[in-house]
DNA sequence: ACCAAACTAGACCGTACAGTCCATTTCCAT
DNA sequence: ATGGAAATGGACTGTACGGTCTAGTTTGGT
């Protein structure tokens, strides 16, 4: 969270923290605008003059939660050694798109994709689609040092992604358990 | 879609088909019973004296839907050999989670899994885990028989499928693509 | 100290929804 | 043919929502 300057930035973050958990707990429909309001501690006018309209503060919100969620550091930028630092990054991997957030966002964005095209692709793009370009770009450098044989870079990353995901992710997607343990 | 024999179960039946319809295109908090009713060309009151009210009437139609999805005949009961049944079953298998009603069916599902826990589990079940289950007893099949060499069949299984899944299916999950041709 | 901008509480509007009621008509099995 | 069950449509209730309006209060820069 950046710094809330001026109180009227304060305000706008409580919203907008508001807005996020109400958003990608119970959806797009099924949240209403008096009850943001009320959780973020503000009067309903102000949601008004900061979002014009409940779209605006839908779009706004979810985009700020794909920010925060960003996978950026999930892979270093000087590469060591194949073996442990895949594993490393497969175990990152799991963990962020195993979290709670995650995973209720990404329900969100699906949700909506039909209603909200627009949202999807920026979920798609920030998410899923960044850490392909991230993690065949690695693999690529692998394959120049020489260290791995890989044809298709990008199909690698994409099969080794889908793999790490496996079943345990479809089974939270469904809300079926409720933790995991183990490798 | 059984024989409608009295008039009241056609009307049930166009009851069902514009409940699904819209509770997968639009989701559960989107959809109103209104709307159902117009649309099946009934009266709103016939569609509470068959459906009690509106959670039973989406409880029933997805897990109506989930039933015509079935996935049952992917596999043959007696397997031919080993390569071009996979491949042929691979190919099956993508056409139909691909497919619009089936992506429909899964997003409203995992919307409403926190509301709905028992019907995304219905869905999980009738859907993913029976896939599973089926793939893994083929693949000990073909272990006992010498044709493949795999020590966890239900692990093997899971990979594949999340293979085949692939990317393709989160972009249409989150409505990037229209369609796709290649293999 | 002043003033404009921001915030507040709450009333308010129009709409839409889930669900009920009822009087009338249609269906179907006997 | 008849009687009971099912279907009809439309009016109705109560609630909730998105969004606006207003009149008064607080805030923050100068």
């Amino acid at each position: 969270m950046n710094k809330p300057r001026t109180k009227s930035e304060l305000k706008r973050n409580q919203i907008l923290d508001a807005a996020t958990v109400q958003f990608t707990q119970h959806g797009y429909a099924a949240t209403s605008m008096d009850l943001i309001a009320k959780l973020a501690g503000v009067s309903k006018q102000t949601v008004y003059s900061h979002f014009g309209n409940k779209d605006e503060l839908f779009i706004t919100a979810i985009s700020y939660k794909c920010e925060l969620l960003g996978v950026g550091e999930l892979l270093p930028e000087n590469l060591g050694p194949v073996e442990p630092t895949l594993t490393l990054f497969a175990q990152g991997f799991f963990t962020m798109i195993t979290s709670a957030d995650s995973m209720a966002v990404h329900r969100t964005c699906a949700a909506e994709s039909l209603a909200h095209p627009h949202l999807s692709r920026l979920f798609f793009e920030a998410g899923p689609l960044f850490v392909i370009d991230k993690l065949a770009n690695c693999l690529a450098e692998y394959h120049r040092r020489g260290e791995l044989d890989i044809e298709d870079c990008r199909l690698a990353a994409i099969q080794f992604l889908a793999i790490i995901k496996g079943e345990q992710w479809t089974r939270l997607e469904f809300n079926i358990e409720e933790s995991l343990s183990e490798q």
